[in-house]
DNA sequence: GTTAGCACTCTCGGGTTGCGAGTGCTAATG
DNA sequence: CATTAGCACTCGCAACCCGAGAGTGCTAAC
């Protein structure tokens, strides 16, 4: 529906405005991007493109700037765009660099990613469709208070102090542990629950912490995730007054992004971008996100992404995203297998 | 040198300062706080302020604000403030709902101490003078990966991958595991380090892992902390316009905070009232702390506190910060004492 | 020591103006 | 018929001015 000519001059306006942040008119075009072809065709175009709702005039004269459709355009014409490869290796090394930790991973792939498109980004910890349990060890730390950390699936510990009844020995712990390890072993919450025969009270107490542990790890279907790089969209032009900024905070900083941001990335693979207003949450209307998943495919997953204003280097965040998700997803693979 | 009734308008002009953010003048002090004395009074002790520095006239003419030093002396002269009681029970019931965890404890911390004062709170987890063991646990994940756990004292949990040259069977790992924890119990890095004698290969792979992260452990004077409530700062007026949150955010986002905030609180308890340029940190100079130890004195520590404008509620800043850091050295205490 | 009065200063908001950038339209052009 | 040059017009932006309001410093009187 856009000729030839209307696209190049839309990809124009929409990287003009991407880098500078004021609307750019007909004469700017014609100047700087030696079309062979003058302003006032260009306006004519431009005139087009708004009837089509392209892009938008913010003053009733003066240039225009993309409109949510515009942006759209934009990025679904891009063609795919690769990170440098000596840029792929620097952050592949800085993975290999730090702690073998998946929370030292997850963390580092929020900063790197802030770091490389200059805008927030968010990354939820891998997360397995149903946790399984690996190992279960129990430690004394003073007579009847103990430490229940329990292993699952992942490389995820998870740890809860329990206090008994009974005073039970270091030596009893130890057993325990040893039981329901090899008892539980690579059983689901709802598996563990239905483990009942033969127990004593205290490995009673213990299995019904575990299965609560794993209820409730199941139960939030995203971490609370890494943010990183908040620096960087209080630098935007677009967020020095306004209010809006204030939204997204508190967004941010509220525990339940998870739930709001993500119903529609569940359905399907690939890195999703969303554009404005297509955001169904309102403290996201003004912003883009870029994200998608990661991890083992019907096993265990996470989110990562990118959220900044609308003025955003899509080609970059997309193939930042796409290669780091990529660098996560082998990790994560890593350990799965496991 | 202060007579009483310029203390009084001196705290006035603070207190009202603080709740309006706008120069405040002679006539409004008359004319709001009857105050036997009229506008003209005020201007005359007002000049005897700002010749002793305790306030400034940002405008030749026009109300004055305070400066550090009027700050200070307000906050010097402030009667100790107590949190209501109902609020107590609320805040002390919200730590005994949530998960017993120490990075719960730690996380929940920011969160209230953020909302009680409408500012940022800034929450290292506690930490030990010196780590030492408390149980040592082997996973085996594949062929020749396992995950070492390493459990420290109060209740902290490290992890590590390690990648052996030799397959290790998951019952080797169990008597590796009870060997090394009942060899390191109790001890520090140092002298897990010293252990030497009738380790095989393994074992020494493990050994030096775990030297390895007490040694990192110990190395770094705060963990990297938990920061609430940057949605607060952002609806300050001062902080609308200028850059100077900028440098705050980057502060806060880069992670050597701890090596910076806390050279002074080191060596004393109490809670530490820091305005302004009193700060050492650039970034901070527009900025007031209020920040104290807690934890258990001489064996493990962590900081807590609040940042804001310079215009903050000092004495619910105080009261707040001795009463959250009360909970937590209890809680902590609980831990360190098994 | 305190107060009333007064002239002076300064900020802040609103209105005005000139400039630059950009448009829409029309007529001319290849 | 698409394209272009020219021109009148519009609009935002920054600078400027102005008056109102708030506040001060000073002086003389109490």
């Amino acid at each position: 529906m856009l000729t030839e000519r209307q696209g190049n001059i839309l990809r124009i306006i929409v990287r003009e405005y991407i880098s500078q942040a004021s609307p750019v008119g007909s004469v700017a075009i014609a100047r700087r991007y030696g079309i062979g072809v003058s302003s006032a065709t260009i306006r004519n175009e431009m005139a087009r493109l708004e009837e089509g709702g392209y892009i938008i005039r913010p003053h009733i004269s003066g240039g225009g700037i993309p409109s949510d459709k515009g942006y759209r355009y934009y990025v679904e014409s891009l063609v795919q765009e690769e990170i440098p490869l000596n840029e792929q290796r620097m952050l592949s090394h800085q993975f290999h660099q730090v702690e073998q930790e998946l929370a030292e991973w997850t963390r580092l792939a929020a900063a790197l990613l802030a770091r490389m498109v200059s805008n927030i980004a968010i990354v939820t910890s891998p997360k397995a469709m149903a946790s399984r349990v690996k190992h279960v060890e129990m430690v004394t730390l003073q007579e009847s208070l103990a430490l229940l950390i329990l292993l699952l699936q992942e490389a995820k510990l998870k740890q809860q102090l329990l206090t008994f009844d009974e005073v039970v020995s270091q030596e009893e712990m130890n057993a325990i542990s040893r039981k329901l390890s090899d008892l539980f072993q690579d059983m689901t919450g709802a598996q563990v629950m239905a483990q009942s025969t033969g127990l004593s009270p205290v490995e009673e107490q213990v299995k019904s912490a575990v299965v609560q542990i794993m209820a409730e790890e199941d139960k939030r279907r995203y971490e609370e995730p890494y943010i990183e790089g908040i620096r960087h969209i209080l630098a935007q032009p677009e967020f020095t007054h306004t209010q809006s900024v204030l939204c997204l905070m508190e967004m941010l900083e509220s525990k339940d992004i998870a739930r709001n941001l993500l119903p529609e990335i569940l359905t399907e693979g690939g890195v999703w971008v969303i554009i404005g207003a297509e955001n169904h949450e309102d403290a996201l209307k003004e912003c883009s996100m870029v994200i998608t998943q990661y991890g083992v495919p019907g096993e265990v997953d996470g989110v990562l992404g990118v959220i900044g204003p609308r003025r955003m280097p899509y080609g970059r965040a997309i193939s930042s995203v796409r290669y780091v998700s990529s660098l996560m997803s082998e990790l994560v693979a890593e350990l799965h297998t496991g």
